[in-house]
DNA sequence: GCAATACTGAAGTGATCACTTAACTATTTT
DNA sequence: AAAATAGTTAAGTGATCACTTCAGTATTGC
């Protein structure tokens, strides 16, 4: 469920967005509304809502409707799926250039 | 100059197309030419040029000429700092969530 | 020198994106 | 019950995206 890459996709094309990484950046402090969302950014309600769909089909944000008001929060374990990815990578490459220097360094003893 | 918001944009911008995220995990195991990031994609090498371009300007890879090869490297720093910012909102959450623990444990002391 | 290789760049195209406005529903407040 | 609040939905628009093809430019092997 955490790798498919479909999800992944979902994700990091979520996060690809400025307003939608502002509103993940507020939900980091702690849940809020749909309006406590749309505040501080520059664009109608409408476009916030538009906003909020695409982060909860990421699986980044979930949120539930308790009279008029939807309160939203985000989902650790799927940021954590994102951040695993790019770890992943970065690890790789690092391990690669040890292996790198461990050689380099056997083959000058031989020298 | 690794939390600037904009070149932040240009990284998850580029790693949220499933193309280029295949480049970086290609490159994540050694560096490699512009024909072989292109092998195992499914389209012209002219637009496998274009992703690398966006990878590049995102600052997750470089690349350098020697001859008529262009041989590309992932640069580990940039991705550390895409990293690095799910990382971030990710921990401030959860640490917002053990406070909350906290003063519920408190307060059921107080019972 | 000539052909093959390895890209590079420009122009075009259809699809997707990030909005907008406007009309609507459901819930509270007064 | 009327008005205000909070969100939802649909349709439209212009901009950006992910390609394509085609016509180049250097390099390298024969």
């Amino acid at each position: 469920m955490l790798h498919d890459p479909a999800q992944l996709d979902l994700m990091f094309q979520a996060l690809a967005d400025p307003a939608r990484r502002q509103m993940v950046e507020r939900l980091s402090r702690g849940p809020a509304s749909v309006s406590q969302l749309a505040e501080p950014l520059a664009m109608s309600l409408s476009a916030v809502v538009q906003h909020l769909n695409v982060l909860e089909a990421s699986g980044l944000v979930r949120s539930e409707k308790l009279g008029r008001v939807r309160t939203c929060r985000i989902e650790p374990k799927a940021l954590q799926a994102a951040e695993h990815w790019i770890n992943e990578r970065r690890l790789a490459w690092e391990r690669r250039l040890d292996r790198l220097g461990d050689f380099l360094a056997d083959t000058e003893d031989e020298s």
